[in-house]
DNA sequence: GTCAGTGCAAACTTTTTGCAACTAC
DNA sequence: GTAGTTGCAAAAAGTTTGCACTGAC
């Protein structure tokens, strides 16, 4: 999805980060890197995982993805999530900065752009502390369990 | 820790929320209503298990202690932060408001007040969202492993 | 007396690790 | 050629579940 040319940066980004580093340029890095720069939103492991065979691109171990995943968190172009149980993942670049509304009743997971928000944390200063990036969690009811509740009315929260 | 009259208070909302939920009240629970109060930053269950059982306290199960805290974060008296594997938890009555600065090379969780941030935050509108709080996790590199590096200068990045 | 709550152990899920085979350099 | 990577399976770590027993109501 989104467009031919920022996959090629990326791409560009993770071989600059891999010489840097001294690691290998392996295909399944790749093949994992071009997966999750298709995916639009956030992903785990498992799903990652049957994306993968499902589309047959590439054949990957599990054990592969969480190295590379690494990587990737490490080239600041993937970062983690622990709602839940497991880790979720979401690629970084050319994707719009948002926040997280997190339903507590339901656990469903709502992106929200917030402008102005974003400028002030953005702009926060933290003593002694270099920031690279920052996750906004909001926990709080969403539309549609707040509305389920004062219909039904039969629960006992 | 903390003072008499503010665990008095905690245990008086655990009561009226047990109470509401038609649950029991266990000595159990309250022990480890108590015990999660004296701690006054964030902890990890094995780490309430361990404390538990050295403070000869009560003796409780970790079942019991996972059931107990998913109770006392429904009751808003614990909040649930999911660093690193495993899910961090901390009182959250009586205590004051931080965000939570992660340093991305040695792992290490600050906490540190802004008071300004916490009210830009706090007065941000989230369309079609009923807010009940919000955790913010910024990441970075701490004071310790910046000087490191300088020091160094042996790391590639 | 009844049923929610508890302890214990087993099960389950997610992530990490050890090791032999492979391959990028 | 050789060390970094990979796949597989086993292990580890964290959490949940099943079941018999206990005790709050």
């Amino acid at each position: 999805m989104e467009d031919k040319e920022s996959d090629k940066i990326v791409e560009q980004i993770f071989t600059e980060y891999l010489n840097s580093k001294g690691h290998r340029k392996t295909p399944e890095r790749y093949a994992i890197l071009d997966t999750i720069y298709s995916i639009d939103d956030h992903f785990d492991i498992d799903t990652l995982y049957s994306l993968m065979r499902e589309q047959g691109k590439f054949r990957v171990s599990r054990a592969t993805l969480y190295n590379t995943i690494t990587l990737l968190i490490d080239a600041q172009l993937v970062v983690r999530h622990q709602f839940g149980n497991s880790s979720q993942y979401e690629k970084t670049y050319n994707r719009f900065i948002h926040h997280h509304l997190i339903c507590t009743k339901c656990g469903k997971i709502i992106e929200q752009k917030n402008k102005k928000l974003q400028k002030e944390i953005e702009a926060a200063e933290f003593s002694k502390f270099e920031v690279s990036h920052y996750s906004l969690y909001v926990y709080g009811v969403c539309d549609i369990c707040s509305k389920g509740n004062k219909k039904k009315k039969n629960q006992t929260q």
